[in-house]
DNA sequence: TTATGTTAGTGTCTCATTAACACTATTACA
DNA sequence: TGTAATAGTGTTAATGAGACACTAACATAA
């Protein structure tokens, strides 16, 4: 039961956020190329409040969804020396975005989270990861109330499933399921954005509350 | 960017096989009480390698399926402190099971999945999140396979699947289900068991791969 | 003031999937 | 030859999912 030659421990966050009708995650300058906040763990720090801490120390956002997706173990250069690092991803709402870039240290940028070139190819594969794991938890949990700003509207949500779904979805059976889910309430207010008939405003029964289908 | 004052990375595996109609767990003798079988890692392995090569020296088993599960990090006594532990699931096949044990260096004890006094209570969560994370992967996997034998009736496993979800299956159902996944394949032989008319033996079409379904 | 453009909002029907349900077949053994 | 035990097999009803088109309300421009 010898230990490793050298081992280092970090965390990694995909922080995404829906912006202008894309999916897209924030990531950290770096000397070549950007890379995904994180970093390794402070003194007594436990893995979540590590991933949190460098997620709001890099990018500047505050709380937001936070959840363990993976843990990859890979050899770096040297032989012998292992990275592990165990992966998060974030959901930070609309609305939560404006605030954060501007009161980071780093310099950060949203870009596209299916136009990864510029990422290394080990930050491309946890965002891919990430993507999926999102994309099939709409189907069985609210989770894309993290994604939404306090209030919103039913074509707003449903314009986040479709993007993060990256399909369209039928308006009348969308708006069926999600009320029967009863997660949502109106507000009474109304949303006027234009020349068109204004839409109802919605908030989460419990913000901040992941429920599972079923 | 400081690192941790103090930091163990190890790996732990809920064995999980199914005896006597039961799902039972495989766990090692340590000072008082006994413990999921795992360790630290060795000089240039990765995560995967160590849980396996843990599983195996400690229990004598073979190559069996082994899945991630989630990633503990746990303040261990010492401020400062931090025990990370990556958690894997493995499912033993009814079979590999007698030739486990006994070769195996450590002293070792199968265990009901659903009794785990004698574990610590971090191990004994493990094993909870684990026979969760399996029942729930029934419903849209070929999983199950992974712990039957080579050859095996379609009664065996719906009893596998039943003693795993905690509840009973209808027959038919159960049967049109598995046969329209087209996961195995009679083998042409039956199997002679006693006072009753025989059954048909199967076997999996791609033994060791996991599909998904729909 | 009226017409036009734009998005919000609403039900029904069809099809597919799932769940409930009971009897005959084949063997070992008494 | 009868009995006990498990294997094997279809149909029907209920439920859920998917397809589908029109009216309502507002802003703006003519």
């Amino acid at each position: 039961m010898a230990g490793p030659v050298s081992l280092t421990l970090s965390t990694d966050v995909v922080p995404f956020a829906i912006r202008a009708e894309r999916l897209e995650i924030l990531v950290v300058r770096q000397p070549a190329g950007w890379r995904l906040p994180g970093g390794s763990l402070g003194a007594g720090e436990n893995l979540d409040t590590a991933a949190s801490r460098h997620l709001t120390e890099q990018t500047g956002l505050g709380e937001v969804y936070l959840e363990q997706l993976y843990t990859f173990g890979r050899p770096r250069q040297g032989v012998g020396t292992l990275a592990v690092a165990v992966a998060y991803y974030a959901l930070v709402p609309t609305g939560a975005l404006a605030a954060g870039p501007a009161a980071s240290g780093a310099a950060t940028a949203w870009i596209s989270a299916e136009a990864l070139a510029d990422l290394r190819s080990d930050h491309a594969d946890i965002v891919g990861l990430a993507h999926r794991r999102l994309a099939s938890k709409l189907a069985y949990s609210t989770i894309a109330l993290q994604l939404m700003p306090e209030r919103f509207t039913l074509s707003e949500l449903q314009a986040v499933n479709e993007t993060i779904l990256g399909e369209p979805l039928d308006k009348r059976n969308f708006r069926k399921r999600i009320l029967a889910l009863d997660c949502i309430e109106a507000t009474g207010e109304m949303a006027r954005s234009g020349g068109h008939r204004p839409a109802r405003l919605y908030r989460a029964k419990r913000p901040g509350q992941v429920d599972f289908i079923k």
